[in-house]
DNA sequence: GACCTGCTGCGGTATG
């Protein structure tokens, strides 16, 4: 048989595959190596080390990295896994065993599912017998680590690669420094340090990658980046303005919580839009929050009802419960039904559910990488257009409104956004203030691992390049002090300098919730004639006869069970739509701000806008040329004060800490910060001071700032340790603030 | 003015 694999290298590639590879790639019926596949076999057979692969979603990435080792390890036979493949989510390494699964086979090499739902028999078998290929989560590496640390070094000790999927989840957040935490752990308890290969799609900054997968030695990674093929883009921006004095965008249609006369919110008016548009095919509609999915979802069903048509629209969020999750899932996938998943952003990566038609989002978007995420799951077969309606809403604003309602700044942030999406931009990773948090998980997980170690081999094994390079050695004494406190007892000191467990630590280990460095709060389980239909916030007030929206249908609360945190509802006509925890929102790069400020100048009006957002793009810019903001930062609005500041949240959050340490307090918002109850008169000469301070130090400006503490362990940081590491990460944020406060005017 | 992610080991019982 001729090689079915065109193209000189994609040939030369091909011919060095397995024999057994290559045979399977011919009964998939394959015509050709992927470019991206090409080139990962060569750099994985002739390099010897790290690799980060990028390239857009269905580009066949998993295989350019399995195809060449599985060939490297086709010939190993026990002694340890050959391969770690490590995936932020148990459905993606349920994904990726049906992929690998029959190659494997036909390779006669194993591959084992290993997270919390996998089979305990598969486990305790691979535990026996370590050989071939481990799919596993970090939270199960670090059980493995903790719970059977005799066995960890002889399952991860010999492998030859490491593979991280979904690269870029792991670039910030306190599970990314985990991560690279465990990746030093493994090498530590290596024969030989495992080769390392990242998978990801989009990568704001691919040095920030190279570093994180290999920190002592960035420069050595092999970078393979695909050309991107992007397929045409069809979008629209739909402008929504609310009626007068509204307290509640998302309550229910025609329920109790509309206290007034029922009027029209703009979620009618824009489900009224997304019903007949989406109606007979498959979609994804992102809806912000859970409250609004569940109240748009309610919504597009009674517009079924009421059209006496089947329902195609449901919820999917992470409340909800698994199975009615995977349900909505399946029937995406199997397309035989028209569906549309009205969701967070559960469906934005992972898990396979084939190609939808379009993608709405609902309310502007403010991070690029999430949205290039999100229309990547559309336009993916050949010569289909991605297509992308947004929902701009906007406040009801009338000669009495504030002027940041008049500078319509949603409408002018979608404008921006989808300039900086055609620009190709995506924000790079930001630094993660759960850093000493994390840390003390290592700690206590290390000692746990090891019985008891010394602290200087302890800072060794965690600290230096990597996640926690941050920390020196003065502030890691001073955390095990702290640690080791009457008051905290995470940790005991032996006569002889050995660390170990405190009562506290022993408690923290123990318990089930230990593996993830990331909190999770109290719920009520909520559940219908037995059936679990998902979770609620503890805090939502509840008692019998409340009504909630929720899961797409309507509810009454038949009987609240305090002990075990149970709700029993049945269906009922009415009901609230609840409110879920709220925290702080999306941040936004220095770049948007950018871009917004440009929007306003500009007179170009966009044809992807409809009628509603032309009107609203040219009240925003109307206002910005009459309060003169291209060349005024300072408007005096009755008795506030607005100072326009055109950074990025972080820079603005730190400026408006830096007016805290000059006693005002004030809000923050996409554009600047509002000082409440201050003349220009009076801020002048603050703002002076403020800039005319050239060495602003930032930990004098860390006293001042609300929460410098963040993670699952923040209490246990101590306070000091926390600002040296806001003012760490911060630092250049302050330089900046004082150079804002000059030329604010 | 937000969202998402993860989970051991034991003892009990039922089933092939």
């Amino acid at each position: 048989m001729n090689s079915p694999i065109s193209g000189s290298a994609a040939e030369g590639a091909y011919d060095r595959l397995h024999p057994k590879i290559r045979r399977w790639i011919r009964d998939q019926g394959w015509d050709e190596l992927r470019e991206i596949q090409a080139r990962a076999i060569g750099t994985i057979l002739d390099g010897t080390g790290d690799v980060v692969i990028a390239a857009a979603t269905a580009a066949g990435k998993t295989e350019a990295a399995f195809l060449p080792i599985l060939t490297l390890i086709a010939e190993r036979k026990g002694g340890g896994f050959s391969a770690v493949y490590v995936s932020p989510l148990k459905a993606l390494i349920n994904d990726q065993f049906r992929r690998l699964d029959e190659l494997c086979e036909a390779m006669e090499i194993p591959v084992v599912k290993w997270h919390g739902d996998a089979s305990q028999a598969e486990k305790k078998k691979a535990i026996a017998k370590p050989s071939g290929i481990v799919l596993i989560t970090p939270e199960s590496i670090e059980a493995m680590l903790t719970r059977r640390p005799g066995d960890a070094a002889r399952l991860f000790g010999a492998a030859d690669f490491i593979v991280v999927d979904e690269l870029h989840a792991f670039l910030q957040g306190p599970r990314g420094l985990h991560v690279a935490s465990l990746l030093k752990r493994l090498d530590a308890m290596a024969q030989k340090p495992a080769r390392r290969v990242g998978l990801s799609a989009t990568i704001g900054d691919l040095n920030q990658a190279m570093a994180w997968l290999r920190p002592t030695a960035p420069q050595t990674v092999d970078l393979l980046l695909a050309k991107a093929d992007a397929p045409e883009l069809r979008l629209q921006i739909r402008g929504y303005v609310e009626p007068p004095d509204l307290d509640d965008p998302d309550h229910a249609e025609g329920s109790g919580q509309d206290v007034q006369a029922p009027r029209r919110i703009a979620l009618d008016a824009i489900c009224d839009h997304l019903f007949p548009t989406l109606r007979g095919t498959n979609n994804l509609v992102f809806g912000g929050s859970r409250r609004t999915v569940e109240s748009a979802a309610d919504r597009l069903r009674r517009r079924c009802e009421k059209a006496g048509v089947p329902n195609e629209f449901y919820p999917h969020h992470g409340s909800l419960s698994k199975t009615f999750r995977e349900d909505l899932e399946i029937r995406l996938k199997d397309g035989s039904l028209p569906t549309t998943a009205v969701c967070t952003s559960t469906l934005e990566l992972g898990v396979d559910i084939g190609s939808v038609k379009s993608v709405a989002q609902i309310g502007a978007p403010r991070s690029l990488s999430s949205l290039r995420q999100r229309l990547g799951r559309t336009g993916r077969r050949r010569g289909t257009p991605s297509i992308l309606r947004v929902y701009v809403r906007e406040p009801y604003v009338d000669v009495k409104s504030s002027i940041l309602d008049q500078l319509r700044s949603n409408t002018i942030r979608s404008v921006a956004v989808v300039r900086l999406l055609l620009a190709g931009f995506v924000e790079p990773a930001a630094p993660s203030p759960e850093t000493v948090s994390t840390l003390i998980h290592q700690v206590l997980s290390v000692i746990a691992e090891r019985g008891g170690i010394r602290a200087k081999p302890l800072f060794d094994l965690l600290c230096g390049p990597g996640p926690f390079d941050s920390i020196e050695p003065a502030d890691f004494a001073q955390l095990l002090r702290h640690l080791g406190s009457p008051e905290v007892r995470m940790l005991e000191q032996a006569p002889d300098g050995v660390l170990m467990l405190g009562s506290e630590g022993e408690k923290i280990v123990q318990s089930r919730d230990f593996f993830a460095v990331f909190e999770s709060s109290e719920e009520w389980r909520l559940t219908a004639a037995g059936r679990t239909l998902g979770a609620l916030p503890i805090s939502f007030p509840v008692h019998k006869d409340s009504l909630v929206v929720f899961a797409g249908q309507r509810w009454i609360v038949l009987d609240v069970d305090e002990g075990g945190k149970v709700l029993s509802v049945a269906p009922h006509p009415g009901g609230m739509v609840p409110r879920f925890e709220p925290s702080s929102g999306e941040p936004a790069h220095d770049r948007l701000l950018a871009e917004m400020r440009a929007v306003y100048l500009d007179n170009d009006v966009p044809e992807y806008l409809d009628k509603a957002a032309q009107e609203l793009l040219a009240e925003g810019r109307d206002t910005f040329r009459a309060l003169d903001l291209d060349r005024r930062s300072v408007i005096q609005e009755e008795r506030d004060l607005h100072l326009f500041v055109w950074r990025s949240s972080q820079t603005t959050a730190v400026f408006g800490a830096a007016l805290g340490m000059a006693g005002l307090e004030c809000g923050i918002h996409d554009l600047g910060v509002t000082v409440p109850k201050t003349t220009s008169a009076e801020m002048l000469p603050i703002l002076e001071k403020l800039g005319s301070m050239s060495a602003l130090d930032p930990m004098d400006v860390a006293a001042f700032v609300k929460n410098v503490r963040a993670g699952k362990f923040q209490d246990f940081v101590p306070e000091t340790l926390a600002q040296k590491q806001w003012a760490l990460q911060n630092g250049q944020f302050v330089g900046t603030a004082t150079a804002i406060a000059k030329t604010l005017r």
